[in-house]
DNA sequence: TAACCCATGTAACCTGTTACATGATTAA
DNA sequence: TTAATCATGTAACAGGTTACATGGGTTA
């Protein structure tokens, strides 16, 4: 996949100017695809070329104009194609997990300090995780099925954290042993 | 980081052809990191190009020859240097989750159909990884600081795909109560 | 005789990152 | 007056993927 599909799945939900949407995927969207405005504005162009989707010009008093993109069927059927065709989970490229293969050339102290540093990271995201839990999805049974959905990939990043910190932990204490 | 910090961090354990990193890349390192014998053989020139590394021509009868690389004091410095500067946590790419977030355009059956798919594939990783634990690592307190390293690395895989298919339960639970 | 292994590469293309650029309004 | 926010982009480069190419030796 590409930021492409991100895109169309972004529109899917909400029409957005291209500022927006690099705000969502700075936010929500943010937490499982990442992409740069520069990016964002070039495949929206491209987007709209294929005809998938297409911008309003609104113009604003005392602020620039804002492209307001929205889906077209064409668009959406892409987008539905995408969603079903099967794709492998996404290969995982950790560069954590190279230092540590080849963790001989250096001293122990410095995997240490990268664990250590890493580990801040992931405890900081998990409480960032709880704390959206606690205040968007207090009650899960109560949710409509859209909003079910954005909660279990709010559960996948929260799984994820606590995982990734239990294995710095135990990183941390094979590494202190030797 | 690029591959380049990868080909280092494989060179400095052992010389090797491209031909050979291709297949390690394949394998044990390719858990984490993955790439294609074409990117191989363009990273390793530049990689000489800075000397880096360095190769020897090893002729072979009936075979073509092999250029056998190895990692140079310089390579050697900037691996090390590499290691030691502290890095994010990698970015999490996942379509699974846009997938998601864009759900409510497809039926629940699609979604279905997805989520059994990569779980059945992250169950798959997960006894390969078991595998390779019980026929390598079967007994880990007996392991040299460098294996212990690499059985960390192995570690965690294992707690990845135990976690990831956790949540392909949850959310094949979630969306076929709705 | 077909397919696979060994072993190397080139070229084109797509995707993602970094640097540069504009220009008005608003808040500290 | 400095920085941040809104809102758009271009250009160059780095990294990764796909397709194409060669050619002998081995196994089914």
């Amino acid at each position: 996949m590409s930021l492409s599909h991100a895109l169309l799945a972004a529109l899917s939900q909400q029409c957005a100017t291209g500022y927006e949407l690099a705000q969502h995927f700075d936010g929500c969207l943010g937490h499982f695809w990442k992409a740069s405005h520069q990016q964002i504005y070039r495949d929206l162009a491209k987007l709209e070329a294929q005809g998938q989707v297409q911008h309003e010009v609104m113009p604003q008093v005392g602020k620039p104009e804002r492209k307001l993109y929205q889906i077209t069927p064409l668009g959406l059927g892409e987008l539905q194609r995408w969603i079903a065709s099967p794709a492998d989970p996404s290969p995982i490229r950790d560069a954590l997990l190279v230092k540590l293969y080849a963790g001989n050339c250096v001293e122990p102290a410095v995997l240490l300090a990268e664990l250590a540093q890493q580990r801040a990271q992931h405890a900081n995201r998990l409480e960032m995780y709880q704390a959206i839990e606690s205040q968007y999805f207090a009650d899960p049974a109560s949710l409509a099925y859209a909003q079910r959905l954005i909660w279990l990939t709010l559960q996948a990043g929260l799984m994820y954290e606590q995982q990734r910190l239990a294995w710095c932990d135990l990183a941390l204490k094979e590494i202190n042993r030797c």
